[in-house]
DNA sequence: GGGGCCATGTAAATCGTTACATGATTAT
DNA sequence: ATAATCATGTAACGATTTACATGGCCCC
């Protein structure tokens, strides 16, 4: 259940509507921890109901509205004992894994595939953890700049260090994964070849 | 939804009781995929409802009983195609790179017990990749010797060396885990010294 | 006036976790 | 006899996914 806390984290830097929530969401957090705006918007009003954020209905126009939501001091303290509280780590759910160690149980050709997809898959990832770090190292990203802004001097050199540091973990899990699957393609190759040579292909 | 594919992958290899599922689960599987027994029983019956197993009702002293399931040859296909299909992957949830991120909102003590928080558990999936690498090398592992029994000779490197290729995968994750977090502690350090110096500590 | 984005949800289904519940067999 | 372990679930709740649903604003 920290999908609160993801929410607080960025509430925290400044009030933002749903809608914008969502958009950091998918940019920058989303890297981390994704979460569809049909998930957002009801979890928004259960935090308003248990006094975590408070929202603040703006008109738009002639009829518009929008709720921009911000961090309570409760809301702030529960983030601040979250985050001094050890994570409860998630149970092990590895598809990927999981099919890598029956792979005999199916061709050559779809254990070809799914490595592929694989790699494709953690090269994507790759380059989207590889964009947040080139944000960070130019400082453009627009999270960012707004989270320094209201950081006080003497942490801003943290901020910035301990963002690279997230990322630069999960880029070299990306790569990790991708150098696995690589092997795994030379596996298939290995033990096709001994078949076809055993059957005198 | 892999669930039902990891209880098929092992009861390919022969047929087991959910009581013996669940403990497979818990040892060679479960380090790839968890699965309580509250969810493997019931997913067994839906199985057995769509035709993919079968329960044999067996006495076991004066009235006790158990069910041993077989694949059916519904099963069989289905499962096959499973392997022949794209995995999906599922949406990034990643609550230690989420705190990761965000640590310069708390203190360097808790900082620092949540990297050595990271660094326990990914120590203690290690060893248990480790272990099941040990089992596979030394040829001892139950499960394992279930299946090479039933494996036509030309395969069985082929289950040894995937079974191999999927745990050194997680071992070298669990190690990519580790080193991150050992060099999240230095960089507390640094960061917390700096701040010292600044305050005139 | 139309297309793209702003804005906010509901509903249904599935998946997963946790806690509870029960009883039989077997080895010591 | 009693502890371990075999054996099988149900119930309640919470998290997540997917699909559906709606309408306004703003710029061209």
């Amino acid at each position: 259940m920290s999908l609160r806390y993801a929410l607080l984290a960025i509430l925290r830097v400044g009030p933002l509507s749903g809608y914008d929530l969502q958009k950091q969401f998918s940019q920058s957090v989303g890297h981390v921890w994704h979460a569809p705006d049909s998930q957002i918007y009801p979890e928004l009003r259960k935090m308003q109901n248990e006094g975590l954020i408070e929202g603040e209905e703006q008109r738009r126009g002639e009829r518009g509205m929008r709720r921009v939501y911000h961090v309570t001091e409760a809301g702030d303290r529960a983030y601040r004992e979250w985050m001094a509280t050890p994570l409860d780590y998630q149970r092990v759910r590895d598809p990927a894994h999981l099919r890598a160690a029956y792979l005999e149980n199916t061709t050559p050709e779809a254990a070809r595939d799914f490595l592929h997809g694989h790699i494709a898959y953690w090269e994507s990832e790759l380059e989207a953890f590889q964009g947040e770090l080139d944000h960070i190292e130019r400082m453009d990203s627009a999270m960012l700049n707004r989270r320094l802004e209201v950081t006080p001097d003497g942490e801003r050199e943290a901020t910035i260090e301990y963002k690279r540091f997230a990322y630069e973990g999960l880029a070299e899990r990306a790569r990790g994964e991708i150098d696995w699957a690589r092997r795994g393609l030379k596996l298939v190759d290995r033990l096709a070849s001994r078949v076809d040579a055993a059957a005198g292909i």
